[in-house]
DNA sequence: GAATTTTATTGAAATATTTAACAAATTTAA
DNA sequence: TTAAATTTGTTAAATATTTCAATAAAATTC
């Protein structure tokens, strides 16, 4: 691996250059150049190819990358090689939707345990997935060796949980409620504010209508390509 | 007021301001500083000031922040005044999750109509949206009026089903499938990646715990980087 | 009412990220 | 075999974003 710092930017494609490399892989193209990547993952083949370079010359001059190479390392960046365990936090709507989203499918990812306060809940298996009182959850993180957890829990006991999950020995949290919780600053914490997200799409519209991502052929100049926001 | 224009970064953060501010609010407090909010929303008070300043003066020195004011001010830039209606395209797991999180419990947002392709679903309400036929969606979007549309269908038909948003007159995609569908540049696509972001995570807290760059004071970390790829 | 404190605003500096440009390496075609 | 075409890797330039520092205004305290 690279000894230089991977800039985060680039850190946040990588799962996606990883997912097209797989799907080429898969069927059966060996080589790609920058070119053909971009128009797939809609990143400018200049960054793409800057985004590689930090991680050593991964291809070949005037031939592109090999696809099967490329993908194994990548999967080996980012720990693709070896099962990650993720705990769910709170198995009510969104968080039974995950389970059933089994992100194992294409990925060396699994929930593979629960935690609840509901009794109808506790004790039951979903999707292969047993769930457990929220009472045993630092036990059982530390026991199930899990340092990864989504919360999807009511906002009034987010932190609360997340300190539980701190206690438990988790390091990176995956979390969809609103609250932005606290943390010791060896752990990660990633916000999914599904509102937040449509509240700023709803922004953009009106506001940027210039800056969409734009793949097709450019028409011409449109002047609103240049809209200030005026109020 | 600034007529310059604002940062994409900025315009992300404005939801979040924009919610404390109704707690805040709602908790009967008149005023509050920058150093107060950035406590709770996790971004550096400079940082706040300078993105409030963008939209002019909103503050009083020596005061602070009016809250109510600011708060109409947000509301009113969010578009918060008035009801926005979204579709949902594909009634399915995570569909029916969305379905229920209920956008609209704190904010001026719905999902207003369900589209699907399966007949049991099709004809029926679900948690008060009417679910159509697919087959109507063209139809049914310029008839209602939507601008906004969730993409949680099967991979395979995204873009098909991207392209008849745009038919329909859709203005901003906020889409859950793993493709990057190609829009017409003043469509605006927000990408929401589960699998990535729980990729990126793990890559995080494996890769710069190790090279020890978790001492930064952006541990608690600018939440709303993480989710878009399409700036 | 003067002194002190708090805090926004603003311009400038520091960081981070993206884009552009192009030489070097390699492949392809003739 | 050689010339043309392709495509990377890398440096530099351009943008974008965050942070810092200086200042000024308002509010509070004595």
């Amino acid at each position: 691996m690279a000894d230089k710092k991977i800039p985060k930017a680039t850190a946040r494609r990588l799962p996606l250059y990883y997912r097209y490399l797989r799907f080429l892989h898969e069927a059966g193209k060996e080589r790609v150049s920058s070119a053909k990547l971009s128009e797939a993952v809609k990143v400018d083949s200049a960054t793409i190819r800057r985004d590689f370079s930090y991680f050593g010359a991964l291809g070949k001059r005037g031939y592109g990358y090999d696809v099967e190479a490329l993908m194994n390392f990548f999967s080996k960046t980012l720990n693709q090689d070896r099962l990650t365990n993720v705990a769910l936090i709170g198995v009510g709507n969104l968080g039974q939707a995950l389970l059933n989203y089994n992100f194992r499918r294409n990925n060396n990812i699994r929930i593979s345990a629960g935690f609840d306060v509901k009794d109808d809940l506790i004790g039951t298996i979903h999707q292969g997935v047993p769930i457990y009182d929220i009472n045993e959850m630092v036990d059982q993180l530390e026991m199930q060796q899990i340092d990864v957890a989504i919360l999807t829990v009511p906002s009034e006991i987010a932190q609360e949980m997340a300190d539980k999950l701190v206690k438990g020995g988790v390091r990176g949290i995956m979390n969809f409620t609103p609250i932005r919780v606290t943390v010791p600053k060896e752990v990660r914490v990633h916000n999914v504010d599904l509102t937040n997200e449509l509240q700023t799409l709803i922004y953009f519209i009106n506001y940027y209508q210039d800056f969409g991502q734009n793949t097709e052929p450019e028409e011409d100049d449109n002047p609103l390509n240049d809209l200030f926001y005026n109020d």
